[in-house]
RNA sequence: GGGCAAUUAGCUCAGUUGGUUAGAGCGUUACAUUGACAUUGUAAAGGUCAGAGGUUCAACUCCUCUAUUGCCCACCA
């Protein structure tokens, strides 16, 4: 036998073990297979991990999704599934290129590195640093004991992955559901790109609203925060139903503002706010989104109105700001309001809070202005060829909008928790087009070419001299959108489409839905015509202990790596799931996670004394028959502990199933079984059942403590890992129930003792009286005494009445105990007999109602049958009490 | 402005169809300690379940309002 080390050192046996699992081949699940570890008719559970980004490591957030999806896949292996989860990473497209264009900034003192560089030389940094950063990525991956399949590893801008964007994007063309469009968008002048309208970030921020006219011979005077945008404005609109401007509406102005000469034409629009302001919008189709698609509505309806974009996309005004071209838009603005304050045209100034949209990746206020872009079109019809989704038959005509809805209104797709789904159709209903290019470099280059005036979308370039492919790139979530299927080989066949698709889950944060959950259904249920994944599972953010978010620099974050290196990945692991709920941000400690070091040791120790007290440590164990009652007592708790663990995780509660586990691995066998084994001796095959059901149950969530056990315990090659799940055996002992009332006396004593400060009690008697007119003897009284022995309670005297409850008598005497835990049979059956009481009552009460026969014909059907309906269920309750107050007596 | 949620012990949170005496971890206090484990054990203290109404035989649980907090969305010029 084997002399363990007394404390568990996490640090010594991780690698090891990493190492162990690696070379056995079995995270693939063929792998599996071959070994005869997994049946081949097995069902499939496949997850596909959220590609982290290679713009760096990986924060405290990847760590919780690694442990939960983990569990999940050591859940579903060791259930006998064939289980696969595939790893890869994001290019994350604008995210890198900016990161590394930032790096050459500082470190190689460039000062446009993209210009200097030109494109090849750039881009070969950037896939170095995404090299780097791969790599990193994972090393932590493996670090956190994550069970993915290494062979089947993917990126998002890797070759095969890129074929699927291709084939997607031309599909989608040839469709018509990618177009090409010239709209406003939102443009960020510093990163040189558009960005698509989830990916603003609003920053409230202190504001003026300047009242102006645009000229004296001008009638109405409008309200603005950027000034130096009206040069580009065309018209103004007003409410149709405005009083004050109805007169002016039709006419067309020729105008001089400021000394340059514009046009407005004064429109009608119902979704204007007459109270705000001054009540009249200058129109300026070419830098507001809301303009543009005033601008388009006239159009539509015959009344065209001009576009003049007066701002760039270096920042400054443009040509068609007249005078002010060239000038950078704030000092435009400085200009134009020193002028229409000199020309006494400026009325008022007001201090307002207005709401900007910043570019969170490249940290500056975005423009909106108009450019030719590529979008995807989510409201347009389109013919689904072959339908999976149920509700929509194959050839029918959709919008990807509401293929989007059907699957999760149908409940085709599970979003836990809940009340995302809600959040989800909100998005939705709001969707407008997807901007799809981008004017980086980093990315998957738009398949489109062109000759002079053709276009040509395809797979490849298309055949002949003088095509010239469009230099944009795509959105990264057009990628990532395709994560579930590109992963497993489409557009080619190898069969993981057929097997491992639709994925059973997507564990991803709550804040990723929009950006790739819903874009990911969009994909797929216009790709394949079939749903991504059956359940979505969204996990919070992890904070600070404060609830703040962890940041560089506000200096509060908790790397795991160095967690894992203080505290070992399993106590990592387990403070990132345990107290968690899905979907609520968790606050994380490093006590916290000291806290569950703590328990793995204790884990650790458990083991430690279970093999010196086992005789010949078996892995192949049943449940043994009981020699004590305590032996009765742990295995019906144990049975009852693997039927909730099972049930919990099922039904995606990690958090609970691990309390459950811990609350029995440490209250019940820890305190009460081990106690009790050390008094009665003797080496059992219970504490190797227990032993081998309790390391089994811990295993998805710390991995690596409970496979270094059982190497150690059974000095064996095979893997705790590709074991099967425990099953339930028998549940029901008789003789448990003599043992939880030993417990409960036990309890009442040292309770007793402790308040009464009472080191020594002399306990003789073995009887015990919970009831006044019953007596229970305890069969094996002697345990009670090598309890009071282990205790050091020795009864020297007569105790009574204490808190009105608990009495105990001296030697030979009746010991009588108001059991807390053992239902106390009286008090019991008068709460059960009151509740039937009342219950009785309400149904004699609604009875006669309901035979009443005024009542029935006056009260509305709906009341009756409410009522009805009522008395079957208060009748179902009244039959279970019924059940309950038998099963007690 | 619209939407979604939260409010339970000093702190972090459970509480699954309304039905036992509302639970856990951490922290606090007292005691214990050669023994698998001080990364330990035993016990105790601590809650008018945010507030006010309502529905019900029965409310932490359902409804309404109020207060506070958080998140998401949005074109108020």
């Amino acid at each position: 036998m084997k002399d363990l080390p007394k404390a568990f050192e996490a640090k010594n046996y991780e690698e090891k073990i990493g190492k162990r699992w690696e070379e056995s081949g079995f995270f693939n699940p063929d792998v599996c297979v071959k070994a005869g570890v997994t049946e081949k008719d097995a069902s499939y559970f496949s997850i596909v991990l959220p590609p982290p980004n290679v713009t760096g490591t990986l924060h405290m957030g990847h760590a919780a999704m690694l442990a939960i999806e983990d569990i999940m896949v050591r859940y579903h292996r060791m259930k006998g599934d064939r289980t696969l989860w595939i790893p890869g990473t994001d290019h994350a497209a604008i995210a890198t290129e900016s990161k590394v264009e930032s790096i050459l900034i500082k470190e190689k003192k460039m000062a446009k590195p993209k210009q200097e560089m030109g494109r090849e030389a750039f881009l070969n940094e950037v896939r170095k640093f995404a090299k780097e950063s791969h790599d990193t990525i994972v090393n932590q991956c493996k670090k956190m004991g994550a069970s993915l399949d290494w062979s089947r590893e993917a990126f998002t801008l890797d070759d095969q992955r890129n074929r699927a964007v291709r084939a997607v994007f031309k599909k989608m063309f040839d469709d018509g559901l990618i177009y090409r469009g010239f709209r406003v968008i939102n443009w960020s002048v510093k990163g040189q790109s558009t960005c698509s309208d989830d990916e603003l970030v609003y920053v409230e921020r202190p504001g003026k609203l300047y009242y102006f006219k645009y000229s004296k011979d001008f009638p109405i005077t409008i309200a603005t925060t950027r000034p130096e945008t009206k040069l580009g404005d065309t018209a103004v609109a007003v409410h149709p139903d405005d009083k004050r401007y109805k007169q002016f509406i039709g006419k067309t102005y020729d105008l001089e503002f400021v000394g340059e000469k514009i046009k407005v034409k004064i429109i009608a629009d119902d979704g204007i706010d007459m109270n705000y302001g001054t009540g009249a919008l200058g129109v300026t189709p070419a830098h507001s989104a809301v303009d543009f698609a005033m601008y388009e509505k006239q159009k539509a309806a015959g009344n065209p109105i001009d576009l003049i974009q007066v701002i760039g996309e270096d920042g400054k005004m443009t040509h068609r700001a007249g005078a002010y071209s060239d000038l950078e838009v704030e000092k435009a603005r400085a200009v134009i309001l020193e002028n229409l304050r000199v020309h006494k045209l400026l009325e008022k100034e007001e201090d307002i809070i207005q709401n900007i949209g910043t570019s969170d990746r490249f940290n500056d206020i975005v423009e909106p202005l108009p450019k030719l872009q590529w979008f995807i079109d989510v409201n347009k019809k389109f013919k689904l060829k072959e339908s999976k989704i149920k509700g929509v038959k194959s050839g029918a005509s959709v919008t990807l909008k509401e293929l989007m809805q059907k699957v999760v209104n149908s409940k085709q797709i599970t979003i836990i928790p809940n009340q995302f789904e809600k959040t989800y159709f909100h998005w939705i209903d709001n969707l407008r087009p997807w901007n799809i290019s981008r004017q980086i470099w980093y990315g998957h280059q738009v398949p489109v070419w062109y000759r002079k005036e053709e276009i040509y979308c395809g797979i490849n370039a298309p055949e002949g001299e003088g095509w010239v492919q469009d230099k944009d790139t795509l959105d990264t979530w057009f990628s990532s959108g395709l994560w579930t299927f590109s992963t497993l080989g489409w557009p080619d066949e190898n069969g993981d489409l057929e097997n491992f698709h639709p994925t059973s889950v997507l564990e991803t944060g709550h804040d990723i839905l929009f950006f790739w959950v819903a874009r990911m259904i969009l994909m797929t249920t216009y790709t394949l015509g079939c749903i991504p994944f059956e359940t979505v599972y969204l996990h919070g953010l992890v904070r600070d202990e404060q609830g703040r978010k962890m940041s560089k620099s506000l200096g509060n974050v908790i790397n795991p790596l160095d967690m894992i290196e203080k505290f070992g990945t399993d106590a990592t692991r387990l403070s990132l799931v345990l107290g968690s709920t899905p979907g609520i941000d968790l606050k994380l400690s490093e006590e916290k996670i000291a806290g569950f070091r703590n328990f793995t040791n204790k884990l650790w120790n458990i083991s430690r004394f279970m093999l010196i007290n086992i005789e010949k440590p078996s892995e192949d164990i049943k449940m043994p028959a009981p020699k004590t009652d305590a032996d009765a007592w742990i295995l019906e708790k144990m049975q009852n502990v693997i039927k909730d663990v099972t049930a919990q995780i099922e039904n995606y509660n990690y958090s609970m199933a691990g309390e459950i586990l811990r609350d029995f691995t440490w209250g019940e066998l820890a305190d009460w079984y081990l106690e009790i084994a050390k008094i009665e001796g003797g080496k059992s095959l219970v504490l190797n059942y227990l032993l081998n059901t309790v390391l089994k149950l811990w295993h998805p969530f710390m991995p690596f403590v409970t496979e270094t056990i059982w190497e150690e315990v059974y000095e064996s090659d095979a893997l705790l890992m590709v074991e099967k799940w425990p099953k339930v055996g028998r549940k029901k002992f008789d003789s448990a129930v003599q043992f939880e009332i030993i417990k409960n006396v036990v309890t009442a004593i040292r309770s007793w003792r402790s308040e009464n400060k009472i080191d020594a009690v002399k306990l003789l008697s073995a009887v015990i009286v919970p009831e006044k007119n019953q007596k229970l003897v305890i069969e094996n009284a002697g345990i009670i005494e090598k309890l009071a022995r282990l205790e050091k309670l020795v009864i020297t005297e007569k105790m009574e009445n204490h808190n009105g409850k608990k009495v105990f008598l001296a030697a030979g005497m009746e010991i009588a105990v108001d059991f807390e835990g053992v239902v106390d049979k009286g008090k019991e059956t008068k709460r059960l007999k009151d509740e039937i009481d009342s219950v009785t009552k309400y149904i004699t009460g609604l009875e006669a109602k309901l035979s009443n026969a005024d009542f029935v014909s006056r009260a509305p059907a709906v009341v009756v049958e409410k009522e009805k309906a009522k008395l079957l269920e208060v009748k179902d309750k009244l039959l279970k009490f019924e059940a309950q107050l038998k099963s007690l007596n």
